[in-house]
DNA sequence: TTTCATGCAAAAGTTTTGCAACCCC
DNA sequence: GGGGTTGCAAAACTTTTGCATGAAA
């Protein structure tokens, strides 16, 4: 994504536009690797040096609460994700790498749907994770 | 669970069998409500008036090593499941609570059997959220 | 007897908060 | 100009670690 289309896509959720929110903003949305707010804040960093993990937590809760990024806790840290489509995350034990699946056949837009239609409860998001050995970790076991 | 199941299970494991671990393992176990770890350690504390946190920690990492409960990352802290069937977690997030859903017509077995016969990546275990308004926030709301 | 768990204390690491200066709208 | 954001520092909290004592096998 541009950073004008980001740019946008802050100002239609009424977010405030600055330098450092744009580069934060920018730094999830186009990275696929899921990364950490370490990660974020080393790689926004490049650019303003005065940058501190503070403006990070603070960004990415604003970006959060619009909807832009999902945060994903995990037992050291939390991981960002920008694919706000129904999707399985593949999150591998061994190297720590996460990858974005399709689940196929609207699986998962089935079982939203049947929990919705019980009257139970009230869908707003959800996350699935599937643990195990990603492609390249198991090549090397 | 009785105590002499769970006591039985450890055993099978090879896990060495101290009270507190029992009381621990007994707590989570039987609870339904996906306790927090401040939850478990203030259980057990009644029957352990000496027992620390760091011991409810370090057992918790040996019934998860075992299979036996599943930890799950939260923002603030960690909720504990002792639920290993295939399942979907219902998530308040208004009042917290964590309630164990059946996802039905084996939709979560197909989603993990497509990614298994892939090849590319070797399933572990699962973690399944929806978040949203339980049914008694929804009534007040 | 040997090995491992417990209790206690301190440390580590992530995330939050308070506040003054500054910038966006 | 007004109100929200940034940067800086410190605090809060969960989770981990080290070590001596004590209990399980």
């Amino acid at each position: 994504m541009t950073t004008v289309d980001i740019a946008e896509k802050l100002r239609d959720q009424g977010i405030r536009l600055t330098p450092q929110r744009l580069a934060i903003a920018e730094v999830v949305i186009n990275s696929a690797d899921h990364p950490t707010v370490r990660d974020i804040y080393s790689r926004v960093r490049d650019f303003f040096p005065y940058l501190t993990v503070a403006t990070v937590y603070s960004t990415l809760s604003v970006l959060e609460r619009a909807g832009l990024v999902a945060q994903l806790p995990f037992q050291k840290e939390s991981r960002y994700d920008s694919n706000n489509t129904l999707h399985v995350n593949l999150v591998c034990t061994k190297c720590e790498s996460i990858v974005d699946c399709d689940a196929g056949d609207n699986y998962l837009e089935k079982i939203k749907d049947r929990i919705q239609d019980s009257g139970l409860f009230q869908n707003k998001y959800q996350r699935f994770d599937i643990y195990g050995l990603c492609e390249n970790c198991l090549k090397l076991s």
